[in-house]
RNA sequence: GGAGGGGUUCCCGAGUGGCCAAAGGGGGCAGACUGUAAAUCUGUUGCGUAAACGCUUCGAAGGUUCAAAUCCUUCCCCCUCCA
């Protein structure tokens, strides 16, 4: 079976390149292939696994794996899906990102002996020559072509910039400029990617009178509509100090239903036969196939052992049984406190409620309990002892808990 | 460069001198129901206070007025048509 199948089984798949030919390609020889993250934050979000899984699976199937950072391409911003001109990140914010994007990957991938690498496309695109580019690049592209492109045809009635127009140009050059440094012939990326990749793969056609191909994943949206990997707190960051271990944990635990076969699928390296199986699963007893899901995405992302930390945490609270290790906790100097501290002021100091307004009407609408015991009182003071072993957990709503810790 | 239209609370969008912290919808949050799901229903959704009340908010800065999101001036930005 070929890394193809396994990726369209996988349901990575949404259109192709040559179909027929890849596949054959992906069966026989062994390729590179890459990717593309932009560098507009410092760490990739849930909404990015996609894209790390599916070049994940390349390598392992003995292909090199290579990602790029849009070092260069992130001062230009992609046009692609979006309404509005991004905003342009500093150099130096990018250098920085780029870094921390690498040490991420490195989790997934195994960058050694060159079977992944990673690159910076600021390395090409940042020294080019305006009159250059346009003379060697430039003149392979057709305006007219481009104007047909569903991601420019979407922008003409809000308006693209010059500056947008372009990425395609310089997107289809790193192609270019991969194939020419790693033999690089297969793309992959979103299908919000598609016109991109196939500019890429005419203009090493057109320049080097070689044959390459592109692979592009479905737009993943939740059952609900949402955007992958975001949730109303914000992006589902692969970052630990961003989103801890156990909110990502508990993300995955609260996949809809409806998506728990299809993320089995894509999200973790499960046997598809067992993906199946825990997909089937109906009423209750999918929970357990949540429980899985949720175990294996946080394995890969963050290790086996801040996995079980926090499964077993997520148990504790919700079956309890396990223990709360997990739990995010603020700690608090009780001495700061010699009055006690009023709920109020900790809820806000927790980040429970972003303001007092916000607490108050939790409170009344008696979505606050602490030590299990729901508050109806606005006016509570918590004092030492409130805490028992010192510590305290606070809960909101059915699913937000947070320990206070005494120190 | 010319003519016209527009920038409102997280988003869309109503509001043209006081009754506007600002309709309605979406989204969010909480409650009920449940399976830590979905759907549905209820409440709630600028900040501060126990609260009558106060404070900050309607692109920005000034001004008129007892009183402005609403009127005037200047500036910034966006869109459409023309060049």
């Amino acid at each position: 079976m070929s890394v193809f199948d396994v990726l369209q089984e996988r349901g990575f798949i949404k259109q192709v390149v040559h179909e027929e030919e890849l596949k054959k390609i992906l069966s026989t020889e062994k390729i590179a292939a890459y990717v593309g993250f932009d560098p507009t934050a410092d760490s990739f979000h849930a909404g990015h696994l996609v894209s790390i899984m599916g070049l994940t699976h390349l390598q392992r199937a003995g292909h090199k794996a290579i990602a790029i950072v849009g070092g260069g391409t992130g001062m230009i911003g992609d046009p692609s899906g979006r309404t509005e001109l991004r905003q342009m990140l500093t150099k130096e914010k990018i250098a920085y990102n780029v870094s921390q994007l690498k040490n991420q990957l490195s989790r997934y991938l195994d960058f050694s002996d060159d079977r992944a690498v990673m690159e910076n496309n600021a390395d090409w695109i940042l020294p080019l020559n305006y009159v250059d580019f346009l003379r060697e690049i430039g003149i392979h592209f057709s305006v007219n072509r481009m104007l047909t492109a569903e991601c420019f045809r979407s922008r003409m009635e809000r308006g693209l910039t010059f500056i947008e127009f372009n990425y395609m140009l310089l997107q289809a050059y790193d192609f270019l400029m991969l194939y020419r440094k790693h033999g690089c012939i297969l793309q992959l990326g979103g299908d919000d990617q598609w016109a991109n990749i196939l500019a890429g793969a005419d203009l090493i056609r057109r320049v080097e009178r070689k044959e390459a191909y592109g692979i592009t994943w479905p737009l993943l949206t939740t059952a609900s509509g949402k955007k992958m990997g975001k949730t109303e707190a914000g992006a589902v960051w692969l970052d630990s100090k961003r989103t801890s271990v156990y909110d990502f944990y508990q993300y995955w635990r609260n996949t809809d239903d409806a998506d728990v076969e299809r993320f089995l699928g894509l999200f973790t390296f499960l046997p598809m036969d067992e993906v199946r199986r825990l997909g089937a699963l109906k009423d209750q007893e999918i929970n357990e196939a949540k429980r899985i899901l949720a175990f294996e995405v946080t394995k890969l992302a963050h290790g086996e052992e801040e996995a079980e930390k926090a499964q077993s945490t997520a148990d504790a609270l919700f079956a309890g049984a396990g223990s709360e290790q997990a739990l995010p906790s603020t700690k608090i100097k009780i001495g700061d406190y010699p009055k006690g501290i009023a709920l109020l002021d900790l809820l806000v100091l927790t980040g429970l409620a972003p303001s007092k307004k916000e607490g108050r009407r939790l409170i009344e609408q008696g979505g606050i309990k602490v030590n299990q015991n729901t508050v109806d009182d606005v006016k509570t003071v918590i004092s030492l002892e409130d805490f028992l072993d010192r510590s305290l957990l606070l809960r909101k709503g059915k699913k937000t808990h947070h320990r206070i810790e005494v120190i």
